[in-house]
DNA sequence: TTGTATGCGTTATCAT
DNA sequence: ATGATAACGCATACAA
């Protein structure tokens, strides 16, 4: 063990001049034990420092103190939020929380199933895309298991997520209320259901405004700034112009103002643009992006709790929670420039 | 456990026809282990889809394969960057990695503290400020540890940091070059290690460049945006300004900056500003930021690999290691305006 | 209220 | 080359 000369059990029962297991009791259910003799043992283990080694704790109980947390990337900010929310959560219930990151790399998702396998993980924190696909027979072998922010195995797995519908109609109906009436969409063709429900908050938002379908312009890009700056350029090609852009995210946010500017165009006298997560340049682009926040550490909270309910009950909890994300005013939305 | 009805070690035997001692074996020592036998046994374990519990596998071994990494803050990004350099290096060597945050809270340090002591870690990271101080008798119960950034408890646990000193100088090497002599340096009086560091290199280029002691200017903040912010104000009350602040952080960077443009000042026109970390905000900054990179994943590799150095000789293995950082070029620096 | 004894799943020692 | 068995440290069923 890392500490080899750490006391064990035995030890404190032997200098308390018990039974090892009048300790144990004495840990575990104290009211079992009188109070003269839990004196006495309390007393030995502040002596020795005993602690009691988790592993054979585990090993003897069946199961473990830990939750595997898998995201693609730990270094996306948006991810370490997150896990903020996850540690306290757990920590307070005395699990400790174990990470890794599968890179993308299918292979990588395997390795961690095998360790889940060794029963080294009581739960589990699943994020968007960290699963191999073609392994859903795997699902009847997992511990009790939570999903950020997409439904994981097509839905097999409850999720806590954010209500991107709710999110982007805070978006659109800013923009709206400013007086923007031809507002583009900038979709990402990956990240599909988010973007179809960002989509679809505009949509509804447009639809509650009476803006005819004739004056909505939709395009997808692929979620990065390269892809953002692409879609002005066929904005540009259009007959007409919109006078705001709604980007499915920040970094296509960025794209689009980069390109607004690098065409002579400020925003947000000349074009509105909102983006979407808040990500921690959001606050520092000139101008400072107005965008959605992502409720990072709540959702963190949230999934972790769920998992605890998950592991308490072997009963079916909720199998989709959302969390409704805040809008954020910054700077790059104003009203339309009079034609 | 976590999967109720995960095959053990005897299944396998059984279905294999063996002891479980042989199933060890041709796990472990498949050299020790008959050709034919070694194929019933692989056999068998495919079929009952075995793997190690490893619970049994540490508790037998008297040692973990986890390594507790606590920081102040996950959230952090500087510390997520850092983290995948860990998590890679780690789980290379078949360790995973357990994480914990102190959020400052002398009381939480203390907790882990208690974590370890349950060996269920058989290594420790520790990032600068996470241990409580006046506990240095613990040194001696602290499972192998490596220091990430600064030393632990005055110098007893080696650590991988940054060289300070280097990267300093590569910044005030810059603004030299550029052609400036007047250089104010802003420190962080909390950080006071890395400050002072910084400070040296800084003091360095100058004396290299001779430059008089009374050309040079050194304020102290405490590594906040305001204290960049106020830093400048004192700076403005002075005789003669400066050309150029050289920021101890990015974070101190920003706040002069703010203050300068409030001032309706321009950068890199009228003055010349570095910063240092590359906070993920600088390359969006305006001016963008030119600053010093913390080699962050190469950082958590190295740290990584000299623990793994530690649980491998008991012997004493090198006890500082600095990385040298790089200058990254962006915009906020220029020539200064002629007078 | 307390103690004895068993087993959790491994690995390793000692026989065979 | 293989098997029987002890031990890792703990929690609990059962006995007293």
């Amino acid at each position: 063990m890392s500490n080899p000369n750490s006391a064990t059990i035995e030890d404190v029962a032997r200098l308390a001049e018990v039974s090892i297991a009048t300790v144990s009791r004495a840990i575990h259910s104290p009211e079992k034990v009188a109070k003269s003799t839990r004196q006495k043992v309390n007393q030995a283990i502040a002596i020795t420092g005993y602690t009691t080694n988790a592993l054979a704790r585990n090993l003897r109980l069946g199961r473990s103190n830990m939750i595997l947390v898998i995201a693609p990337d730990i270094g996306d900010p948006n991810f370490s939020s997150i896990l903020v929310g996850l540690e306290n959560e757990a920590r307070a219930r005395g699990y400790g929380i174990l990470i890794g990151h599968t890179q993308n790399d299918a292979q990588l998702g395997l390795e961690y199933l095998k360790f889940i396998n060794s029963n080294q993980a009581a739960g589990l924190i699943l994020f968007t895309g960290v699963l191999p696909y073609g392994h859903q027979d795997m699902v009847a072998n997992l511990p009790p298991s939570v999903g950020v922010f997409e439904p994981v195995f097509n839905g097999g797995i409850p999720y806590v997520g954010v209500d991107d519908v709710a999110g982007a109609r805070k978006a659109v109906d800013l923009l709206l209320s400013q007086g923007h009436r031809r507002i583009a969409f900038i979709g990402d063709a990956r990240n599909r259901l988010a973007s179809r429900r960002r989509r679809q908050g505009y949509s509804e938002g447009m639809d509650a405004a009476g803006v005819p379908e004739s004056q909505r312009i939709i395009l997808d890009g692929d979620g990065t700034v390269e892809s953002g700056r692409l879609a002005l350029e066929q904005l540009f090609m259009r007959d007409t112009l919109p006078t705001a852009m709604m980007c499915v995210n920040d970094l296509t946010a960025v794209g689009v103002i980069t390109g607004l500017s690098a065409r002579g165009y400020s925003v947000p006298a000349d074009f509105s643009v909102t983006g979407f997560d808040d990500v921690p340049q959001a606050g520092f682009l000139s101008p400072p992006l107005t965008t959605i926040r992502q409720p990072r550490s709540a959702i963190g909270k949230k999934a972790m709790t769920l998992l605890f309910d998950l592991l308490a009950n072997t009963e079916g909890a909720e199998t989709e929670i959302l969390l409704v994300p805040d809008l954020v005013v910054r700077e790059s939305v104003g009203p339309p420039r009079p034609q």
